[in-house]
DNA sequence: GTAATCTGGA
DNA sequence: TCCAGATTAC
């Protein structure tokens, strides 16, 4: 059997925002690791992968793996009957036909309790292929959600491109073309090396496959401490996606991270916005939220709500062309995470990742052909 | 070629959203002065008529006289893309077919740039006729919007009614007829004679022709003292509408102007906004603001913002009828001026203008024959 | 074609 | 703050 519950029902809520127009039917993966979800869209175009972690929950308990074939559509209908700050259980029997969530109202006594029909769903769980990307791009999630919005207007696809001087967003249209540049907050982007730099922990926790990640992860970091600080930075911003597996890092001095190691608190939490800019003190800030994960999974929730600043680690120029109906859609995750990463290599398929501390919402979509 | 630099680019955004929906393309008269902007609406009804001052702008180059045919739906979709403080820069070169617009964000590295199509339009910049107007009515723009729109419900037109005891809008309709009587906020309006007062630089305003302005208006001026102190108030209203052209007459002691003449810091601007309302001393804030213009243009711009009662000059009773529908859509120009200027005589098209401080925007529409 | 979401006005 | 028209997804 299943039992998960969550601190604020808000979570689920903006989940579902973000992906019910993009699926309708999906199965919810669940296991003792956490709850997956993958789906293609409906036009199999792109693909989208959430997961909640276990320890993201304020309880959480899964006797066996069970995937639980949910219509998305009437999962946000009975969400919407919870209050964004409700705590939330959901509940399934094995073998059960029904999913039961009930809501708690934090300060009342007011317990709501609905019971779903649950649908047989093939589960096409394609492992998500690990890849190695060639560029990654950190900026406010609300800013790439802007910029994707405004070029819609303009026409039907963008041309991403990732260099050293910044990441630039261009769309032609028939009135109009747009270009959108961002330049690097500070200055050239780190260009972390392919071989072992951690986009690679990426796709593997895309897996969820946690113990393989830790082993990787040390691997790296051995890698890491013997090649260069600046390599590390860019490494340990990934790391965040890993908080669970690399907590035992915590507080570990490496490099020149250390003038903020004890960044748990709201003040640091300022500064270090700031700093992550320069893609260093993120790392800190990674490991600190790690670290306060198990006691407050609010603080590290909020950790990236208001980033700021674009952070391009680099180690080859890209330029891929993508729908921006899709990236539109995407964007709507932006209510999760105020930070996105965008990760590309030419000729494979952008991901787009949204980290929200219990958990993450990741964005497949394949470049358009010919890159016009 | 041209390079305008706007502060804010909210200004233009809001002025195509207040002429968007009237007219589908139009040409930008771009020549030393600033840009003009003179179109009929789509059923050559009504006539829209833009001014931006060149000294409005941050930064303006204009080197030879330039027509440029924008496509409205196109430039605001452009416009969109822009956020509201962004500093905005439009460029075009000699000939050009594309019109340029850069978008630069205040405090971060965000650079758009867009480029928009132009288009050839047949110039139909018919002067607008140098009117003399028997009625001025000087009100809150957003209580202009309210009342057209509140009838709007009602009734396909309104009759416009200017007498002593202020100011009537009437519609019948279907189901109800409706009335609103504005009175003048301090008792009865004080009225300009038309062969004397100012209301005809507003029509040759309109043409951009500010020698000849300057002129009518000394000559006025030297009339104006001949008769009474009053007539001046009215007049030097409506030169709010010259500010460049009689900046000489600033803080010039004359009547009863006196307790208000250093009106150019928020205070007194406050204080100003009620005794405006009696039809007196807006004689002074217009002269403050007319020298405050050229050192502090913003101040300018939000002089108006709050504007509270009803001024009415009047030379003669007029009553126009007029539809509606376009009054609605005039009054979204209240998103620019917190004031709103409504020009009648009998028998010829009613003069709607809203002044910002870097322009103004002016709507002429002919009343219905007929007068239902 | 219908329904839901979003923006703008009351 | 709530409601309605407009836009967009299904």
């Amino acid at each position: 059997m299943l039992e998960a519950k969550l601190q604020e029902a808000s979570v689920l809520k903006k989940l579902l925002d973000a992906i019910k127009e993009l699926v309708t039917d999906a199965n919810f993966e669940c296991n003792e690791e956490g709850i997956n979800l993958q789906a293609m869209d409906n036009s199999h175009v792109a693909l989208v992968a959430v997961l909640l972690e276990a320890p993201g929950f304020k309880r959480y308990r899964c006797d066996r793996p069970m995937p639980l074939g949910v219509n998305l559509a009437s999962l946000t209908k009975v969400l919407k009957c919870a209050k964004d700050d409700d705590e939330c259980t959901i509940k399934a029997a094995d073998e059960a036909d029904v999913l039961n969530l009930v809501y708690e109202a934090k300060h009342t006594d007011r317990i709501a309790e609905y019971d779903m029909k649950l649908m047989d769903i093939d589960s096409d769980t394609l492992g998500i292929p690990e890849t190695d990307y060639d560029a990654r791009v950190t900026m406010a999630s609300v800013e790439f959600g802007r910029i994707v919005r405004d070029l819609s207007l303009l026409g039907e696809s963008v041309r991403i491109e990732v260099s050293k001087e910044g990441v630039r967003f261009a769309s032609d249209g028939e009135a109009a073309n747009g270009s959108v540049l961002l330049k690097p907050t500070e200055g050239v982007g780190k260009v972390p090396k392919k071989d072992e730099d951690s986009e690679e922990e990426q796709g593997e926790e895309a897996n969820g496959d946690d113990e393989d990640e830790e082993q990787a992860e040390d691997g790296k970091k051995t890698k890491k401490e013997k090649t260069k600080v600046k390599k590390e930075k860019d490494t340990e911003d990934v790391e965040m996606e890993d908080e669970e597996e690399n907590g035992n890092e915590d507080f570990k001095p490496e490099g020149d991270d250390d003038e903020e190691k004890n960044s748990d608190d709201e003040e640091s939490g300022k500064k270090r916005k700031k700093k992550q800019a320069n893609g260093t003190s993120s790392k800190k800030a990674k490991t600190a939220s790690s670290s306060s994960k198990g006691k407050g999974k609010k603080k590290e929730k909020d950790d990236d709500k208001d980033f700021e600043g674009v952070i391009i680690e680099l180690n080859q120029h890209v330029s891929l062309t993508f729908s921006l109906k899709y990236l539109v859609n995407f964007s709507k995750s932006q209510s999760l995470c105020g930070k996105v990463q965008l990760m590309m290599s030419n000729d494979v398929p952008l991901l787009v990742s949204y980290e929200f501390g219990q958990g993450h919402i990741r964005y497949y979509l394949a470049p358009k052909i010919g890159d016009d």
